[in-house]
DNA sequence: CGACCAATGCTTGTATACAAGTGCTGGTCG
DNA sequence: CGACCAGCACTTGTATACAAGCATTGGTCG
């Protein structure tokens, strides 16, 4: 450890570097939305090179997304085989929404007694937005997240909404097959009511069991898209193979 | 796409290249133990090419390993600037601790009416291991962690241990500091007994409030530590740099 | 005609070279 | 003596080259 530089100090500035904008990030954000959208469907065979090409960089950042999204269970590799698109797992969905299910329900038995005011309106205005006549699929997914994570925060346990959301991939891209079905998912905007409502009138027991039952009926959607798509789940290792898909980069 | 090569079958041939003893995996792992272990404390810098001399091999494992801590929040990267182990930070610890208690206490809402004999067993010789007199620190972790593990298993949903695993990261090195004071942690090993027994008995109710208890001890452990060790901790930004630790590989 | 087998294209894993950026250091100038 | 500033050493990010392995393919042999 001759001349040169040594560990810098540990303060404040770094955090401004922390604005990772690095070409891995990017890849990373862009891979993982095609997937939890569908855009790339489950079982869909990656190609290090192909993404790479496609996506102007080299194998490198591609491989590290890849990585990362393997480890989140999105993505499968096998080592001089290839990478795919993970099937959704019955088992793993199932995980996820206990997952789910269990941090939400604590969270709503740890409710302050009073209630920050600013979350209470962006709530407010969320369910607002949820009831608009003509509302875009994607843009109910969004407000659903913003939903169930303000609704987090509430409790003081904000953070943990990451760990959810790192948890549940597998279950939104079920959701997102059930509800490609329903036109416009009404029920559960008005499930989302009744749970704040709850929560505003203090009823930590009803809370409770509107949320559960809103959980159970997003879980109930996954088996029911299941019967009609089999070959989208895992499992039936004897399904069709799903050749290379044509993945088309705009 | 020419002549070569398609995506290959989708089968449970693949499931035997899941044995992924690659020389990451193995980076990865070394990496992570030495971390939780302490034997990289909080705030060391971890330098890519040392880590990759030291280990015997290129930067491109150790830098995929870094990257996948990074994701665990057990090691942060700045670009261009370097890696440092995390410090201890008590939000992501109380996050933890919330979502680890979530967890735990749902799976025993959640037991079955006839538990599995078999893991049953497991946990009774796990407990009888616990109270062994000359017991290691390191093998009672082990104990620990198996017992909550099983305890999980026993409720049905043994795979969202591995969630609660990464997510408890930053909760396992606070915990490890804390019971490094303590000689030996027999009040846990005793509340552990406790558990077990309300579990056999039936009695959901008990087996909550013991559970309850016994994790609110462990995150009591973890303020008391933070008084005496605050170096270790984040949030105070103007204390010691520690700069590069000597790491010594054996 | 069927079974076997080598050639070939692809895959990911690893190693290395180069690029861009940061912080310390030490000399220099006012 | 103090402030400034150029240079250097080190960092991670990215690109590329090479290595090892699997699966399909197409030919050959029985």
């Amino acid at each position: 450890m001759g001349g040169g530089a040594v560990a810098p100090r540990y303060d404040e500035r770094m955090a401004r570097s922390n604005r990772q904008r690095t070409s891995r990030r990017a890849v990373y954000e862009t891979l993982r939305r095609k997937v939890l959208t569908l855009e790339l469907p489950p079982g869909a065979a990656l190609s290090e090179n192909e993404l790479a090409a496609a996506l102007g960089v080299s194998r490198t950042p591609v491989r590290e997304s890849l990585i990362l999204l393997s480890q989140e269970g999105l993505v499968q590799i096998f080592p001089q085989v290839g990478s795919f698109v993970s099937r959704v797992d019955p088992a793993k969905v199932a995980d996820a929404q206990f997952l789910r299910e269990a941090v939400e329900l604590a969270a709503l038995d740890d409710l302050p007694a009073e209630l920050d005011a600013d979350l209470v309106e962006e709530l407010r205005r969320n369910l607002a937005e949820q009831e608009r006549p003509g509302l875009d699929l994607e843009d109910f997914f969004e407000l659903d997240e913003a939903f169930h994570h303000a609704l987090l925060r509430l409790s003081g346990h904000g953070s943990a909404w990451a760990t959810v959301v790192s948890a549940k991939g597998h279950l939104d891209r079920a959701r997102r097959l059930g509800l490609y079905d329903t036109a416009t998912p009404t029920g559960f905007a008005a499930q989302h009511v009744e749970i704040f409502e709850a929560v505003l009138g203090g009823d930590a027991a009803l809370a409770r069991s509107a949320m559960r039952t809103h959980l159970r009926a997003v879980f109930d959607d996954v088996e029911r898209v299941r019967a009609r798509s089999p070959e989208l789940f895992a499992k039936d290792t004897g399904s069709v193979p799903v050749r290379r898909n044509v993945v088309v980069w705009e």
